[in-house]
DNA sequence: TTATTTTAGTATCAAATCGAAATCATTATC
DNA sequence: GATAATGATTTCGATTTGATACTAAAATAA
């Protein structure tokens, strides 16, 4: 009985957190994809990973990403290695934005928790994230750290190219250990996924 | 730095949990309303206060009312002590429904935790919220047990009436302690709410 | 009392969003 | 080479949404 009242708990506060209408030209939807493009690492900074990470379809994704270029937010560039593929960065238009994000109550209020219980506070969310993506078969994104494609020691090979990815086989900068990639594989078991958003 | 992954994860958790199209024939707004309608008390259980909760206008949760009422799963009476006012009870159908709340996956996911740590994460997800209500000016909703208006021993009169709010000035049955009230008062100061979204 | 203001609820309309389907180019597979 | 699958985009219709205006009832002021 208590389980329900805390996802309501979260999806309340998702919704109160994040502003209703347009805060600073932008509407949620927008936002969100900013987000996402801010933290996603260079193989899933793509309107496809987006679509499978917001879980919509790739329509859906391209309108959302067309209005943050058409802003001035988003740079367009094509890939040398896929002709169809499609890579996106933020402007620094945008990444001056993101200072001002609505969002920012709910960060100031997760900080003004003891650090202890933010930590411990943050595994649990992770770890309900990783149980409802299995359970409903939407792609679960992630970092390297706990990754089955992550290879490296970070101590072995001398200076750069210390940690790689084994599923795309490219090296890695340290910097992108940290962001979210749509090839994360925690090992559990989960269904195929393909192009498109999982439904 | 880790605020930030929270607060994008406590976001992103939200929207992957609640289903994204019409599951069970509601859409996400809708099923919104449904739980609202189910765990508010008398006091709050009109569109007014439903947009207060969900942080729209009134017109738009009229809309969403309306939609609810013409599929049967919200009654619609209107108060004997108050000719504006319209209170909504939740149907047969509705409570049926509800058991496949596409919310269920998180559900089960919250009930996995041990009770522990469930009952630890939920007191932080509380003061979150109440966190962010307070920066954002929005009303909180909450339960007798932490308002200000809350009177009564519960043991000193016999039966009945043990509870009373002493802001509608009248008595609560057992149940109701437990359900979500606009005129939630926690006692932290917050800017006096109208009757309007607070926008 | 009467007049004014506030509140609860609803209806309307234009803008925006979203999903489904179709399309096109590129890559992968047989 | 032929076929299938993928990445991206466009178009279209249905739905949602917020702003605005409006009615009716209650609260407040004069």
């Amino acid at each position: 009985m208590d389980s329900r009242v805390i996802a309501e708990l979260i999806l309340h506060l998702g919704r109160i957190a994040s502003g209703d209408g347009l805060v600073g030209g932008l509407t949620p939807v927008q936002w969100t994809g900013l987000r996402y493009f801010a933290r996603a690492n260079r193989f899933s900074r793509t309107p496809s990973a987006f679509a499978a990470f917001h879980g919509t379809t790739r329509g859906t994704a391209s309108q959302t990403v067309k209005g943050l270029v058409a802003g001035g937010y988003l740079k367009q560039t094509r890939s040398e290695t896929d002709g169809r593929s499609v890579r996106l960065n933020l402007t620094k238009k945008a990444r001056a934005l993101l200072k001002d994000d609505p969002i920012e109550a709910l960060v100031r209020a997760a900080d003004a928790l003891p650090s202890g219980v933010r930590g411990n506070f943050s595994s649990v969310l992770q770890r309900l994230l990783g149980s409802v993506a299995l359970q409903t078969g939407k792609p679960l994104f992630g970092t390297c750290a706990t990754c089955m494609h992550f290879e490296g020691d970070g101590c072995c090979r001398e200076g750069m190219n210390a940690y790689a990815c084994g599923f795309v086989k490219e090296a890695l900068t340290a910097d992108e250990l940290e962001q979210l990639c749509i090839n994360f594989n925690s090992g559990k078991a989960r269904p195929p996924r393909f192009g498109t958003a999982g439904r």
